[in-house]
DNA sequence: TTTAAAATCATCCTTAAGTATGACTTCGAT
DNA sequence: ATCGAAGTCATACTTAAGGATGATTTTAAA
């Protein structure tokens, strides 16, 4: 029985509402119709009731209306690739022949090797070299390639 | 004049079908009010209109409920885990002091600082080094860590 | 056009790194 | 108990790396 009405409470809900009104204006019309040019405030008065009448449907048969509003959510993802930190590289301000130094360096390859692959001779790389670690703020290639990694200036 | 007719396009809207609705009440009285009996239709009648006209005010005057949808952002980083290549390590058969040396090798420490950490001579650490190098196949310090991560033995 | 940064090369010097070899100890496995 | 691997330390030597300084040339920007 409480199921029962617990399932379709609208639908009675609605019965009983819609009950009780034609009861009311069945009243009212007898109560009015009586009185002489009293058929405006009755009509008036039929009009309010039905219009918050529908109002009340409304809310009630109606899906809410929805606004989205879009939260944006960091989710971390693990990537094979690497993206340099090009905001990292620019607080450095390594030169470009730093960066192609750091990166031979990192790849394991002596100055000498370095020096060959550039096409310059070996005094130039240790310049370079040495300009390298001085902005990386380290005094040996391994501490340089550790820290070039961490900052992302390197796979 | 089009942009006063859009700010309150509801008003007005309401407004007008108000009107039509007063004038079409007003004439149904006038055609019901001489036929005798027929009063429960325009009651009827009315309280449809106005029902129908109650929904419709609600639908506009409701406010939309709010919904936050959550929107993943992919955020790139390196991988959080490394995971070591033991199969490499058995066949490379590193021995355990060695792979300490590798590891600070690959964090840039010098000779002297890994025998420091390691509370060992320098010649230890030389010593440790230069087997290390014979394994890994490498004869630097910057080659054996690049080697190294290459074969997942350091991360 | 001038100027500053980048790139090049050189020299001198110091230190670190790497190679080779030998010796000693410890410890686990045969 | 013996053997070998691992670990330790030492010496001597060679080479690479790093630091300091100076000079020249290119190149890009003010």
């Amino acid at each position: 029985m409480r199921q029962f009405f617990l399932k379709y409470k609208s639908p009675i809900l609605y019965g009983v509402s819609l009950a009780v009104l034609l009861f009311l204006v069945k009243w009212l019309e007898l109560r009015f119709i009586i009185i002489d040019h009293s058929l405006e405030i009755y009509v008036g008065s039929i009009a309010v009731v039905f219009t918050v009448l529908g109002i009340w449907l409304a809310q009630k048969l109606t899906k809410p209306k929805k606004e989205t509003i879009i939260v944006e959510k960091e989710v971390y993802i693990e990537s094979a690739e690497f993206i340099q930190d090009k905001s990292q590289l620019e607080k450095l301000n390594l030169s470009k022949r730093e960066m192609e130094v750091l990166e031979l360096i990192a790849q394991g390859c002596s100055n000498q090797e370095i020096a060959s692959q550039l096409f310059v001779s070996l005094p130039t790389i240790k310049t370079h070299s040495s300009k390298l670690f001085e902005k990386l703020d380290v005094n040996r290639r391994t501490q340089a390639v550790e820290k070039a990694k961490r900052l992302r200036l390197i796979p």
